[in-house]
DNA sequence: AAAAAAT
């Protein structure tokens, strides 16, 4: 056991240290703290939760507090893969410098420049930043990185993952070769020790295990169904939340970012506090939603992997996969969400037969089949989904959505690809939760403001008048063949009845 | 197959 007070930090840092309460270094601070004091590169292998952050945050407070800032000439530079991982670096910094005189700026996308620029014009020590919009910054003039005395390189790989190792590359060789370099990276990967061999000097290697291994606080579930119906998903994810014992907040984890929107969406239809999270939602949203759910504001975070890497968020009892992931490694990391410095946690996995491939990686790479929990009373098989390509938002609860539709210009071909006249389905007929009392009496209120709309669209668009065999308007009260958001200008053949099958996306 | 990140 390492304490804080042992690695050389001044005063200052100590005593910013012991205000959040912490006296024992972990293994990577105490072995990368001393060497990045004394001004040597390292090479650190370890993931996140073993307090990497602080691991270069401290050193970095007590080597710049010697000297000060200028316009537009960061004196470091720590770089990040997601907005998110660079908005933490920002609050450890924020925790640990307290008291001294230095100033950070943080760099990312989705957020306006004037800000930023603002704060690099009057001169920040420390930059932390999205490569992305740190270069853009650069190319707009407003940056110069000849000064940067420190640079750190956050999950290096995930920045290759993420297709950012030009850009990062380009990164070590805007700053001056003299620069003390702080790299971290959970792996290894060739292209990653090509990047270290040619940009670190002489590095000081520090790798450390894992932080749990999964075996120890964390149980795993798994639930096979029969289908892979997503609307038999969501109802098996209902029941797994409200059978869930000592829930305390989770984290869903869906593949896809429409998938994400529309669970989210079910959620909240079904009276749990859930909201989205994912890479297309708007910035403000998305640290807002985050906030939230650390502070105990929000009980279920339904997330793409933008939050499976990376992102502290403590004490969360539960996760539960929607999907099984599409590689091993990313169901690691989502249910390193659970079970943190020695908590319990549990997880729960929905497994389809289009999962099989899948789930066979995972077992291998955790070494343990987790346990099987049945789900009774619910005939899943006969669960379906009226929507056709399991991307769309679903109709029929679609109405008051607002994100989950946001950004999609192909809304309107998807509409010819719904449920066509002869084969009209009824979700009231559905099986299950759907069929709640409530809901029935929910969607019967929607529908005269939809039919209220309608006759608009008719009147100003001829095309409307026109061939529309087969079917009196009044009989499909939501009118499949009127396209919302064209206003009279609906291009023709998207009021065409469909007469080809509809080709699956 | 997907997600992430500059717009």
């Amino acid at each position: 056991m390492t304490e804080f007070s042992e690695l050389g930090l001044s005063p200052a840092t100590l005593k910013a240290v012991a205000d959040t309460g912490y006296t024992t270094a972990t293994p990577i601070q105490a072995q990368a703290i001393p060497i990045a004091l004394v001004g040597k590169d390292v090479l650190g292998i370890a993931q996140t939760g073993t307090g990497k952050t602080a691991a270069f945050t401290l050193p970095m407070i007590d080597r710049l507090a010697a000297g000060r800032s200028r316009a537009r000439m960061p004196r470091a530079l720590v770089l990040a893969p997601t907005r998110e991982l660079a908005d933490q670096v920002a609050s450890s910094f924020e925790k640990y410098a307290k008291g001294q005189k230095l100033s950070w700026a943080l760099l990312i996308g989705g957020v306006s420049f004037s800000d930023q620029e603002m704060k690099l014009d009057r001169g920040v020590d420390v930059l932390i930043a999205t490569p992305g919009r740190l270069l853009d910054h650069f190319e707009r003039g407003k940056l110069l990185m000849t000064g940067v005395q420190m640079l750190v390189i956050d999950e290096a790989d995930r920045m290759l993952d993420m297709g950012f190792i030009p850009d990062i590359e380009r990164i070590f060789k805007l700053t001056p070769p003299k620069r003390q370099t702080l790299f971290f990276s959970a792996t290894m990967p060739p292209e990653i020790t090509r990047l270290t061999t040619q940009f670190l000097n002489d590095p000081v290697r520090i790798e450390v295990s894992r932080p749990a291994t999964t075996a120890t606080t964390i149980t795993q579930h798994l639930v096979n169904l029969p289908t892979s119906d997503p609307k038999a998903k969501r109802t098996a994810l209902r029941m797994l939340i409200e059978q869930a014992v000592d829930l305390n907040n989770g984290i869903v984890f869906c593949n896809r970012k429409t998938e994400v929107d529309i669970v989210a969406k079910s959620l909240k239809t079904h009276g749990f506090d859930a909201a989205p999270i994912h890479g297309d939602l708007d910035q403000q949203t998305r640290m807002r939603t985050l906030e939230a759910f650390r502070k105990g504001e929000l009980k279920l975070l339904v997330a793409s992997d933008v939050a499976a890497r990376g992102l502290d968020v403590p004490d969360v009892s539960h996760v539960f996969n929607f999907d099984v992931p599409h590689h091993a490694d990313d169901y690691v990391h989502r249910i390193g969400r659970t079970g943190r410095a020695g908590r319990l946690g549990s997880t729960f996995m929905i497994v389809t037969p289009a999962d099989s491939k899948n789930i066979d990686k995972v077992t291998k790479l955790i070494g343990q089949t987790p346990q099987e929990v049945v789900l009774e009373g619910v005939d899943f098989a006969a669960i379906k989904d009226e929507r056709r390509d399991g991307r769309s938002g679903g109709r029929d609860r679609g109405g008051r959505g607002e994100r989950g539709d946001r950004g999609r210009r192909d809304r309107g071909p998807r509409s010819e690809s719904r449920p066509r006249p002869e084969a009209p389905v009824d979700v009231a007929e559905a099986p299950v939760a759907e069929a709640k009392p409530e809901r029935q009496a929910e969607r019967q209120a929607e529908r005269p403001s939809r039919a209220a709309r309608r006759p608009k669209v008719e009147v100003e668009a001829p095309v409307a008048e026109a061939p529309r065999p087969r079917r009196e308007p009044r009989e499909d009260r939501e009118d499949r063949n009127s396209v919302v958001g064209f206003g009279s200008d609906t291009p023709a053949f998207l009021l065409r009845p469909t007469t080809r099958p509809a080709s699956k996306a």
